[in-house]
DNA sequence: ATGCCCATACGAAATAAGTCGTATATTCGG
DNA sequence: CCGAATATACGACTTATTTCGTATGGGCAT
């Protein structure tokens, strides 16, 4: 079986899949009026970008119309879980303990969602 | 008060800084040798990375004696305080919940460790 | 048909990141 | 004192990323 290896995106790149992520299906133009809200950055720009995703097989796009219509050939939770594990590898010393301990101390988090947290260590206790 | 911009350290800056935290002091050889060990790269190339965060600020050096010492100037934990922000930002919608989640869910921690995250959620829920 | 708007394609400049060769100076063993 | 080992400095090359100008052509209102 041919592995496909894992394609790191780029900030960009990442800001891309975002608004894919959300939308789900979009052209080149309704990625770009998202981005513009952030930052400036020319339409060719956008496209140039969503070029090259789509060489590098991180988007999918249907081209049998003369506008092309896009999607994210990669899934969010894969990409949250590969640059997560980076860093807890490059950050914390391999210890993804000590990642979700700054977590909860610098960032906060309300009760409701402190319980979900709760529960999903009561269950990995179980075992 | 002049605010001293955030910098962000780069993928080869941040193996630096790690093992800076881990040392305390160190001269470069000492850092390029743990590197070493890791993924290979000429002397050289260490001595200049490290050069280069002496004049962004990310490193302290002495630089009395011919061979200089080093020292990270930027705290371990501030750094990951910022990169973690910028991830939960840009790739968890802003909730720290969903990285914690993730991060319980594809990574393992032991019994301990998700005893000290339940300790740590206790005492974030009595206030 | 003729413009005008908007799409893609593509090349190339600008920037950033990492790599390394080489020059030069210091130290130390003999 | 001399040479080998080892230190920093620094310029230059490579590769990756981002940015954008310009070419080209389709679709549509007039």
């Amino acid at each position: 079986m041919a592995t496909t290896r894992y394609i790191k995106p780029t900030e960009s790149e990442l800001e891309i899949l975002q608004v894919l992520w959300k939308k789900g299906l979009a052209t080149v133009r309704e990625v770009h009026e998202e981005l513009a809200a952030l930052k400036d950055a020319g339409y060719t720009t956008t496209l140039k970008l969503m070029q090259i995703m789509h060489e590098k097989g991180l988007v999918k796009r249907d081209d049998s119309m003369r506008t092309h219509i896009y999607q994210a050939a990669v899934s969010k939770e894969k990409t949250q879980k590969h640059l997560l594990g980076k860093m807890i590898d490059s950050l914390f010393g391999g210890s993804p303990t000590q990642l979700v301990i700054q977590a909860l101390g610098e960032h906060k988090a309300t009760d409701e969602e402190l319980e979900k947290i709760q529960q999903m260590i009561d269950s990995l206790k179980n075992k």
